[in-house]
DNA sequence: AGCACAATAT
DNA sequence: AATATTGTGC
């Protein structure tokens, strides 16, 4: 019963992002690298951009050609995006500095031999995506939070699963390292605030981004299996209700190692189909839609450093090019 | 064959 | 350090 039980999830809720902050606006980014590397060498097609509003089905389809990344200042092209809708205005004021597009686009087109040692750029997990993950496996519950589920549960658009067992792998040396902590600690306890941060972590410096998202209290407790049914999530999925609040977006933004820290491009959006409609045969996997609505607007919660403006952190150290998923309008 | 997981590589 | 990739067992 300790309150902190009902109440870690009430927090919880508050910090999550409203549709509204999330989806400003669809606009669909894709850049040829992006579209290229999430289709062919996926592993798991799910590659199912809708516009949740008016599903325009814009099939990114388009192999377009990629480039690997270099160490030189090579930008991505901002290409493709369709200003499908003029209505839209562009909202995406952000780094207006798309002109410095370098390459090209129609060359590889309809190429058919995009597959070529492309590799996906490295996947950011920003708080934002953190968050998404824990909420996934809190929802799941310790047991059948296994990459697969838990990549399926967050629902987020060129998510692999490799991605996801990578980050579990490191999550769960992260929730070690707590119990160790919090458990002897006493005092302080593990309900660390949702808008303070947790207050005890073995390193600050270490683990920033877990921090930022709060630890629910059944992970520190390997000794409390099933005892209680929160449901963090809305029960998701499956259920092809149209709604008209969208859910939250992801977009895929492409740091540059080496160019200013605070740059980063949206480049698309990944979505989470809605209704899905008729998808492809592959996507039935990915067609749930699983976040509902979580509430409150997110603020930061900058721990030592909130990472109110600091979006990702990409270390760019050899110049790779760097895939973040962010939730729209997070900026 | 696919998945989870740990170990190892970049 | 943060992710990715590989190796192993189920």
């Amino acid at each position: 019963m300790r309150e902190e039980d009902s109440n870690w999830f009430s927090r919880w809720e508050e910090e999550l992002p409203s549709p509204e902050e999330l989806m400003p606006l669809s606009q669909t980014l894709i850049t040829p690298d992006l579209a290229l590397a999430f289709d062919i060498r996926n592993p798991n097609p799910n590659n199912s951009n809708n516009n949740n509003t008016i599903s325009n089905n814009n099939n990114n389809n388009s192999p377009t050609h990629y480039h690997h990344q270099q160490t030189g200042s090579v930008p991505v092209n901002p290409l493709g995006n369709t200003t499908t809708s003029a209505s839209t205005p562009p909202p995406q004021p952000n780094s207006a500095e798309f002109g410095a597009d370098s390459a090209e686009l129609g060359s590889g087109a309809a190429g058919e031999e995009p597959a070529r040692t492309l590799k996906r750029p490295r996947l950011v997990w920003t708080p934002q995506l953190h968050k998404r993950f824990v909420d996934a496996v809190a929802h799941l519950g310790i047991k059948n939070a296994v990459p697969k589920t838990i990549m399926q549960l967050m629902s987020v658009d060129g998510l692999t699963r490799e991605n996801v067992a990578s980050h579990l792998q490191k999550y769960r040396l992260y929730l070690k390292r707590m119990q160790g902590v919090s458990a002897g600690g006493g005092g302080s306890g593990p309900a660390n605030g949702a808008g303070g941060l947790a207050a005890a972590s073995a390193d600050p410096a270490t683990d920033h981004l877990f921090a930022s998202s709060p630890v629910p209290p059944h992970f520190l407790h390997p000794g409390r299996p099933n005892s209680d049914h929160f449901l963090p999530f809305v029960q998701v999925a499956a259920l092809p209700h149209h709604h008209h609040h969208h859910p939250q977006q992801m977009v895929a933004t492409v740091a540059h190692p080496q160019l200013q820290p605070p740059f980063h491009r949206q480049v698309a959006h990944f979505g989470s189909p809605p209704n899905g409609q008729f998808e492809h045969p592959f996507l039935s996997t990915r067609q749930s839609q699983p976040v509902h609505r979580m509430g409150a607007p997110l603020h930061n919660q900058g721990p030592g450093g909130g990472y109110g403006e600091d979006l990702e952190l990409a270390n760019g150290a050899g110049g790779r090019k760097v895939l973040t998923l962010f939730p729209t309008g997070d900026d």
